[in-house]
DNA sequence: TATTGTTATACTCTATAACTATA
DNA sequence: TATAGTTATAGAGTATAACAATA
């Protein structure tokens, strides 16, 4: 983005330098777009929530256990797009912090039931509040109708992704992400 | 979001189980959104590329050095936010390949300016062909306007993010996310 | 027979340190 | 001294197979 002195108009244009790159056509891709906002926002994710030893997988158990009391691991790894054996530490960790509580399910004996204790709580109304100033900031170019039309248009990219896939069974219900 | 049946009035409200996941507190969230997009969009993608042995990386790297000949490994890393020892290998297996070649960079012994062959060209036509259907299925829920404005809105959610970094010199100019 | 949760393990992706050649 | 490219390696993140207990 820096002025750049006037190409030399020397001959052998064999192997030219270039000064500027140009992503055009990346940056005309859905994909390539949502995944460079995602990484963005993440980085400043991953930075305030470094205080709550809190990965982005950690928030969105906490907050979901939270939201959804005796929530079974299952339910958390649809939610969620992770595979089972990647929970299982996951929870393991959280448990150790007293932050989540195992308990039989009400009527299946081979699941259970995730709750929050009294200091998961805590922790999980901290860390909402801050992801909520941290939107904020992050969609400080936005108009508050953009921040949701944004959203809305997300949704709709990956729900509909979501739903198709739903529609075409590769054996059952197609585990992942 | 859906009608849920109403909680039945029973007594012991101990342990209940869940049948309906409350995700809303996630789903307000930018980076939840947009990392649930672009993995389902990637998702297509991959499957998509696998014709052409291009994960999505591979195809970053043939399409800028398509369109930029002559750009250097540091230009692709900055551009596409991957660490130089981390693109090593692509490139090795692009040349492999024969997609790519490496030349002297015309006025800067330690670089190298990297071409695609006519191979390389090759593949890169189709494989952008093949990534604009692709785009065009994945945003069917989408009218034109709308596929638009979330590119636009996209764009300016992680450029106003990298500008600002760029704006807070941490010690140069940061290089990963 | 199918599903929940789990262990063990492999594979991919991303990150850090250190070296060389050139600027 | 700083930068481009490279090597080796460490660490996260993500994936598959297989098992016990329960449905």
């Amino acid at each position: 983005m820096k002025p750049v002195p006037a190409p030399k108009p020397s001959s052998v244009a064999a192997a030219p330098a270039i000064d500027e790159v140009d992503a055009g056509f990346l940056e005309s891709l859905i994909g390539y777009n949502a995944r460079r906002a995602a990484l963005a926002v993440i980085e400043v994710f991953l930075q305030r929530m470094v205080v709550y030893e809190l990965r982005p997988v950690d928030f969105s158990v906490l907050s979901l256990t939270g939201h959804n009391p005796g929530i079974t691991s299952r339910q958390l790894c649809t939610t969620l797009g992770i595979l089972p054996p990647n929970l299982v530490g996951i929870i393991n960790t959280m448990a150790r912090r007293e932050l989540v509580t195992r308990r039989p399910h009400p009527h299946d004996g081979r699941a259970v039931g995730l709750h929050l204790t009294a200091k998961g709580f805590k922790l999980m109304r901290e860390a909402e509040r801050t992801a909520a100033a941290l939107e904020v900031e992050v969609t400080s170019s936005l108009s508050t109708a953009e921040s949701k039309a944004l959203i809305t248009l997300l949704k709709k990219v990956y729900q509909t992704r979501q739903d198709e896939a739903a529609r075409t069974p590769r054996r059952a219900s197609a585990n992942q992400r």
